[in-house]
DNA sequence: TAATAACAGGACGCTGCGTCTAGCTATTCT
DNA sequence: AGAATAGCTAGACGCAGCGTCCTGTTATTA
């Protein structure tokens, strides 16, 4: 189907993904050059700058096919219960390998324009969609004020995982996870109040 | 003074941290390189190297040396007077050129190992610990609870203001510092309620 | 069987890297 | 004064990766 010619290979792609995962692996990001993955592959380089632009593609697409996808959660009772597991799951999976492709790609998004609008739109944007998804279901189910600023809550906490990421400023941890969702429980809570100040 | 041997040229330190800062503004960070460094300032590529391992030290150095002393601020009275204008200061100072200089010192630190100890250690923590020092002494005033978590809550700030630097999911202006200021009095006022739950 | 498009292999010029050598210059110690 | 020291410019070096291009081959469709 789809017109003539020869058909795009499986095998190279999968192939290519393969080997840019090994060698970040073996020798961290910087290490990770077109060349050597052509060779690594056994792909030519003509090739891989056919379907990818950079290396930094290569490497997104390697962790989209990895990670299941990341469905927003069923309604799983109170909103406390569903954030701590959705905040869980955020910070748990961005830990080990996965944790050194995605402060790579970080990186890179800072350096390369044309890379930085597929991840920020693409990826970073998307996350947090899930989670004010998620936040908003708990709103129209009256568990949190309608003034609440929910993509600012995101923001808040995505920051702080992405902090302590880049900045390596303590564990990523379940410990971590737990504050975190306490600390946003409480932003939640708080317009909920009967009084203030 | 201290020992025989010419002296270290302050001319050619200063070249070296103009021509970087002019570099970047003209091209980008990922136009910045040692030779062009060189070139530029008309100073040898020894030299360079003799005192700076690499480009994102040279950044830093000039970073720095632009920016005044970011002095922990005199107590100015209450604490949501404090936190707001320290807030708001290092929210706008991110912006513009500097901007352009963190986020790329930030990206360094994920890609050079070396790069990231002192940028960890000797930027980022110590923006922390002014943040910190600032708390703690509304700790002392009584204006806190003693049982918050200072370092959880000025990561949340720093969180937040890195990603939205980094993944450019908003405007860095005055309106989001304040938002911030005010998410984080919330943070900070919460245990102080006389009931809870 | 002709047209089409993806493929491998490899050569190309270019740029920046980090190191090195050679000769010069400014300062201090004796 | 003169020796010792250490920073300086200038430029050459080999190396590696970049992104493009060319050649010939292979798989698919019309």
């Amino acid at each position: 189907m789809s017109g003539p010619g020869r058909p795009r290979s499986e095998a190279a792609r999968g192939a290519v993904l393969g080997a840019a995962l090994e060698l970040v692996e073996e020798g961290g990001y910087p290490a990770l050059t077109m060349e050597g993955i052509a060779r690594r592959a056994a792909v030519s380089k003509q090739t891989i700058y056919r379907w990818w632009p950079n290396k930094a593609a290569i490497v997104l697409e390697a962790l989209n096919e990895g990670a299941a996808a990341i469905a927003p959660l069923p309604d799983a009772g109170t909103l406390a219960e569903e954030l701590r597991v959705f905040v869980r799951r955020s910070v748990l999976g961005g830990r080990g390998r996965t944790a050194q492709l995605l402060v790579a790609l970080m990186a890179e998004a800072q350096l390369d324009e044309s890379f930085a609008r597929s991840f920020r739109d693409g990826f970073l944007a998307q996350r947090r969609g899930v989670m004010v998804e998620l936040l908003s279901r708990a709103q129209a189910r009256g568990e949190i004020g309608t003034e609440e600023d929910l993509e600012l809550i995101a923001e808040v906490f995505f920051g702080a995982l992405w902090y302590r990421l880049l900045a390596a400023s303590g564990p990523v941890n379940r410990r971590f996870a737990d504050e975190l969702a306490e600390l946003l429980m409480v932003l939640l809570a708080e317009r909920n109040r009967p009084a203030r100040g």
